[in-house]
DNA sequence: CTTTAACTCTGTACAGTGTACGAAGAAGAG
DNA sequence: CTCTTCTTCGTACACTGTACAGAGTTAAAG
């Protein structure tokens, strides 16, 4: 089965989300002691996110693990895409600092590393979606941390930019199909073979899907099928891309370097 | 500002949702005749993501076009997330066939140049997760003409399944990144470089977003910005990382090769 | 033929969602 | 003190997927 979806919300005035992201002092307050800070809001919400999936997080659930009425919280937040948006800034607050000493292709694998492992730590990042006025500042230095493991190796500034959404988006997707299986497994209570079990009478019942089409799904499909499930593996999956992705950017760099 | 999100939904038997993939002829049918058909349901529905975004997507609003009461279409699709799998299997129909006389190279940039453009035909495409269920027949050759690509090269079947992930999730991450910056055009009615034109004055007052913090993004930053912008730089940064990459599969093939 | 069973279609209803609006009350500014 | 601003909250609206029950249609069974 498949899931949704990522929604539209581009309103424009970027101020009010990027003074949140960046945590600007709020000016001089006249009203009553607010009872909340805006990183309350945005720690309820990571850690309902972290246990139950992006989808529990709902205006009526934070606050109520708030102990506060929904309407309340808009005063801390403009509204739910914006706080996803401090989520997300505040979790890459978790990523390690610069390291730079190493050489770019440990620096990159160090990163994704990080990458990997934040991802597994919150799930639900892999679930939204992020754009541009989603920079904040643990954004911003993820950023930059990138792209100083590629610095004055001979890159040209787009090509950097290039490697690194490369090397990021490499990660991001191995790391979701780590999880989907997992999620689903999960659902389901089914293993990817114990679903197969049961898919197989139906499809064989298919003259269409008769194996004697897909030869090379067949074999090659089981045999990933089965590696997808030991326990070790998504991350071997992994670093295998991973290690083709670099030799691929030394490849780059030593015809640069020619 | 940030989007969501993929919701849950395995319901565990998937005899129905494959049946409905594969086209199974139904059995003797005794009540009135059917209006529609599945495949028109399906049809109407990618219409509707094709120029809406998939959020466009709503029971109430196909059977609008389909100009039947919301309910019906539960006779014809079991419900909003078996739709969603079978729109997807749709449009994979649309990729080309398997080409074989081709080298591995050739063939997979044939297969990536493909995808790139389903991508861009069906945005919505990229809003959604598979997962395993969805696998109908078009899938099931898609994943079928992408092995065929790279068998008999020296690869093993783990790794085969890995380089096919590696170059489609490639497609997939720099897909999204040229579309989401087209969508946030649209929806903002602001180029990258307008947005950050107001954004700026926003930024500079505060202390910690000083671009001294972050000297190689402001960089970086400034040259990726006006080159995702530019109308053919989106294409160039998804042939430049698949050249990279496949560079770093054919390391490996020469490497497996001695 | 009549009867019966299966099937399509539809209206209503429910539990959710984000959030606009307006009222009530608290606290600092003058 | 008054005035203004701010927080908090209840209510309400439009929208979602879909469960359920009933009405109407057709082909098969007797």
């Amino acid at each position: 089965m498949a899931g949704v979806s990522t929604q539209e919300n581009g309103d424009g005035d970027p101020r009010r989300a990027i003074e949140l992201l960046w945590g600007v002092p709020a000016p001089p307050r006249r009203g009553p002691k607010p009872k909340l800070a805006t990183a309350d809001v945005v720690r309820a919400a990571v850690a309902l996110a972290d246990a139950d999936g992006i989808d529990a997080v709902t205006i009526r659930r934070v606050a109520e693990h708030l102990g506060v009425s929904p309407m309340s919280l808009y005063t801390y937040v403009p509204g739910r895409a914006e706080l996803l948006d401090l989520m997300i800034d505040h979790v890459h607050g978790e990523l390690g600092p610069a390291g730079e000493e190493l050489g770019w292709r440990a620096a990159l694998t160090a990163i994704a590393e990080d990458q990997w492992a934040l991802f597994h730590r919150h799930p639900w990042l892999l679930e939204v979606t992020t754009s541009r006025s989603a920079l904040g500042p643990h954004s911003f230095a993820k950023y930059e941390r990138e792209l100083r493991a590629i610095d004055g190796i001979g890159l040209g500034d787009v090509e950097m930019d290039a490697v690194v959404a490369l090397v990021t988006g490499l990660v991001r997707t191995t790391a979701r199909s780590s999880l989907d299986n997992a999620r689903l497994v999960r659902a389901t209570g089914m293993t990817d073979a114990q679903w197969w079990e049961r898919a197989w009478p139906v499809l064989a019942g298919i003259p269409a899907a008769d194996a004697a089409h897909y030869p090379i799904s067949s074999r090659v499909g089981q045999a990933a099928g089965e590696a997808h499930n030991a326990a070790e593996n998504p991350a071997h999956t992994f670093r295998f891309g991973l290690a083709r992705v670099l030799d691929g950017i030394e490849a780059l760099i030593s015809q640069r370097q020619q």
